[in-house]
DNA sequence: GTGTAATGCTATTGG
DNA sequence: AGCATTACAC
């Protein structure tokens, strides 16, 4: 029998063999979802497809990634390298590029985010003369996704009555034209938003069979991860490649029990139909649970079956009892910050736990401030992983309005927002003149820079000149990309701008963050460099086209294109900037909803209260907190071993004290898997009646019932426990100045280039490649377990000639293998 | 055209 | 409370 099966339940064995037809996987938590996933593929390659003839779908980046290297640890690199494995958006977006004339689009267009969608349609709510109280740029942008979600197009869009009634209902009518406004800007800028991605995907499909039939006949198979959590508009590209087919292979994996994305579109009922939408359809259950305690899986059950619309599920646990859930009640949501970091402390006193072994979890990004005054008053390294990150402060955006202006000639918004960042004397008077001669000549703004007839606007020749010299700048620096790799683009725009000059020259310690931001984009775009080319040696390497590694600095390695990594990192979600292992041992910080995928043996779940978790807003129907429910769900099934509640008697938000009851889930767990369930008097009684419950308790009394107010967050230094700390530079951040790590943060080089399995694998001592010595006993994420026999070369280019268990004698380039030490013993 | 002060406003969740 | 846009003085 197949080596891949052997490590697989009965169910999942089962679910890995069927490969022909369409396959429906309900997967609980911590069933082994991607365990089967990842051997379904690796057994269809054994079989004999085609990896290249496979596509598998994720919705993060991590998740394509972590995959990919499992199945390449079982069926080889060189075999799974073809696999056309990534997030939904990245794949079509490649597929887009490809097909893109018969959409109207040119290949390299841009993508925007959610900001910059943001601006464009303030762009749009100015052009038609509209006011932006009635027309909330934010709530405008929301229907106009939700329209593209459902496929209904900017011109379909009139002729949709139920979504013009909507509109004029809510006193909107002129959405449908702010949406044609939106649509067209978009495109005449050569830029798509997440939401078209999927729906271009859907037109292309559909005005062009020629594409639809070239693009279905490039797989024979297709798998979904997190099936539940797709729209109307993956669904349908899923459909139509298969329409066609005598066997549909379409695998999907999921759970309805944690689908929570429908606030973004997503159809909890594409996997309810799922057997209706395919008749042939065989449905595997795993219901097994690895990943927790019986405590923690009887208590989620508990929970999630006050559900209704759910498939017949039933999860249990394989391991032991554990501890009961675990309640921890507070004043304020600082106390309950300092009671989350004092039990912290003690599990990893008492239980030997690690510092990240721990995850706290909570609705709202903005819960995320009072947790990390607490970790850092108490030196524990923490990471946040999401809300305002890297990527979303100011500086970092208008550096890459830069490089996507620089890709993309035809992106007015981007154009617009650094034309006079820094300040060039290009004001708004001269904008609005530029944007006149563009407009009446329906071109672009940086083209209209070029006209002779500018004068006629209104510019004088002053301004006339400095726009151009931006431009210039643009223009040289869009030459230089077609034959320069990314980093070398960067850094010279980096210089040419001067933007980071102007931070650089202002000494506060704000403008030195920032500066300090754009040398970690930059140094980013070197790290995505020096991965691709470290990709393609090592495949030239198992290619067997290069058999000494002596002869690697002479390659010439293909040209990594700037667009390629504005593509990478413009599709980024928030986990993905992330660095595993490696000497990073931080207390997570996240939401709930990012939380989805991952696992922890101890989470800690903050701010159950009601109007929070659930969350309160709109007048939640029951199917909003049905999802709330999930959500919960997903929350307490991420942790292994346990997990604590917490709540606060009054918090406060938007500058005001609130006070809320205890969130109704916790009378929604069944009480006996509680170790200190809800009493009649949790709204008044806050006494520390916490007891002797390892790791749950307070920690030495050092915390101050009625949440010590904030010293300055700004002025002492973020710390750092990396115990290896090489390269270690603290990172401050944030317009506000508050540090929203006390470690460095993981840089996006990080994100980009790090293919290490997560934490999960205790067998390893994360190690730094300079640390490595002839003998060492290591491991490599392709080739397995191995030794060092020599270390030869100078760093960086240190070679290792390593004899693996499996693959024989091998010589590698240190700085591009991707190579752990075993642990001693 | 640029910089700073005052005002107003607005709040899930995210690719 | 924090932020973003606006209002106003240089």
């Amino acid at each position: 029998m197949s080596e891949i099966l052997e490590q697989l339940n009965q169910e999942q064995r089962r679910a890995v063999e069927c490969i022909d037809g369409p396959v429906l996987i309900v997967a609980g938590a911590g069933s082994g979802k991607t365990r089967v996933l990842t051997s379904r593929i690796a057994y269809m390659i054994e079989k004999g497809v085609d990896p290249s003839r496979i596509m598998a779908l994720t919705f993060t980046k991590k998740a394509a990634g972590e995959m990919k290297e499992r199945i390449a640890r079982m069926v080889g690199e060189k075999k799974a390298r073809h696999l056309w494995m990534g997030t939904f958006h990245s794949v079509f977006v490649r597929l887009l590029r490809e097909f893109s004339d018969s959409i109207g689009y040119p290949s390299s267009f841009t993508i925007y985010d959610t900001s910059d969608s943001v601006s464009a349609i303030r762009t749009c709510i100015k052009q038609l003369g509209l006011d932006d109280k009635t027309y909330k740029p934010k709530d405008v942008l929301a229907r106009i996704s939700k329209a593209k979600n459902a496929l209904v197009t900017a011109d379909a869009y009139p002729d949709n009555h139920r979504a013009m009634e909507d509109d004029r209902i809510a006193k909107r009518p002129k959405l449908a034209e702010l949406y044609k406004c939106y649509d067209t800007l978009l495109k005449s800028s050569g830029v798509m938003d997440f939401d078209d991605i999927l729906l271009n995907m859907n037109i292309l499909l559909k005005v062009n069979p020629a594409a639809l039939k070239e693009i279905a006949g490039r797989f024979d198979h297709i798998l979904v991860d997190e099936y539940q959590d797709t729209n109307f508009a993956q669904y349908r590209i899923l459909r139509e490649l298969m329409k066609d087919r005598p066997v549909h292979n379409l695998c999907v994996v999921g759970d309805d029990s944690q689908s929570i994305y429908a606030f973004r579109g997503a159809r909890i009922e594409n996997i309810l139909n799922f057997q209706k939408d395919f008749p042939e359809t065989k449905t595997f259950r795993l219901e097994m649970n690895y990943r927790s305690t019986k405590n923690i899986v009887n208590a989620a059950n508990s929970l999630i079956s006050k559900n209704e619309d759910r498939l017949p599920k039933h999860c249990v646990a394989v391991g032991g009892e554990g501890e009961k859930l675990r309640l921890i009640r507070a004043y304020t949501a600082e106390e309950e910050a300092v009671l989350i970091t004092s039990s912290i402390l003690s599990r990893i006193r008492e239980a030997g736990a690690e510092y990240r072994d721990f995850a706290i979890l909570y609705r709202t990004n903005s819960q995320s401030r009072a947790l990390e005054e607490a970790l850092r008053k108490r030196n524990v390294p923490y990471m946040i992983y999401s809300g305002n990150s890297f990527f979303e402060r100011a500086e970092i955006k208008d550096m890459m309005a830069y490089l996507k202006l620089t890709v993309n000639n035809s992106d007015n918004e981007s154009f617009k927002r650094i034309v006079n960042t820094p300040a060039r004397g290009i004001g708004a008077t001269s904008l609005s003149a530029l944007e006149a001669a563009a407009a009446k000549n329906g071109i672009s703004l940086l083209e209209a820079a070029y006209r002779s007839d500018l004068e006629s606007f209104g510019l004088r020749a002053s301004a006339v000149q400095k726009i151009r010299e931006f431009c210039d700048m643009i223009r040289r620096h869009g030459e230089m990309s077609l034959s320069q790799n990314a980093d070398a683009v960067v850094k010279s725009l980096s210089d040419a701008c001067g933007l980071y000059r102007s931070f650089k020259e202002d000494n506060s310690v704000e403008a030195q963050s920032r500066a300090a931001n754009i040398e970690e984009l930059v140094s980013s775009v070197t790290g995505f460099v020096e991965d691709r080319n470290g990709e393609y040696i090592e495949a030239l390497i198992e290619d067997g086209a290069i058999q000494d590694a002596d002869s690697v600095s002479e390659i010439e390695c293909p040209l990594v294109p700037l667009g390629d990594f504005l593509e990478d990192i413009s599709l980024l979600s928030n986990v993905d900037v992330v660095e595993d292992s490696d000497g990073d041992n931080r207390v997570a910080l996240m939401t709930a909803h990012s939380a989805k995928g991952l696992e922890f043996p101890y989470v800690y779940v903050a701010g159950m209260e009601e109007n929070l978790f659930p969350s309160g807003g709109m007048l939640a129907s029951e199917k909003d907190i049905e999802e709330e429910r999930r959500l919960f769900y997903v929350a307490i099934t991420r942790a292994k071993t346990a997990v604590a509640l917490t709540f606060a008697n009054s918090r406060m938000r938007n500058g005001k004290h609130e006070s809320n009851a205890p969130s109704r889930f916790l009378r929604e767990i069944a009480p006996q898997y509680i170790e200190n369930p809800l009493r009649k008097d949790d709204l008044r009684s806050r006494d520390t009646e916490e007891d002797d419950i390892p790791g749950f308790r307070f920690g030495s009394g050092n915390y101050r019932p009625y949440g010590a107010k904030s010293t300055s967050t700004a002025a002492s230094g973020p710390r750092s426990f990396t115990p290896s700390s090489s390269a270690s530079r603290p990172f401050t951040a944030s317009s506000s100045g508050a540090i929203r790590s006390n470690a460095p943060m993981s840089t996006v080089k990080d994100a980009l280039s790090r293919r290490t399995l997560p934490p999960k694998n205790e067998d390893f001592v994360p190690e730094t490649m300079d640390c490595f010595h002839t003998g060492d006993r290591i491991e490599h994420n392709r080739f397995g377990f191995g030794r060092i026999l020599e270390i030869t070369g100078n760093i960086p280019e240190l070679k290792a000639r390593i004899v693996f268990d499996n693959y024989g004698e091998k010589l590698l380039l240190l700085k591009y293998a991707k190579i752990r030490r075993a642990s001693l013993g």
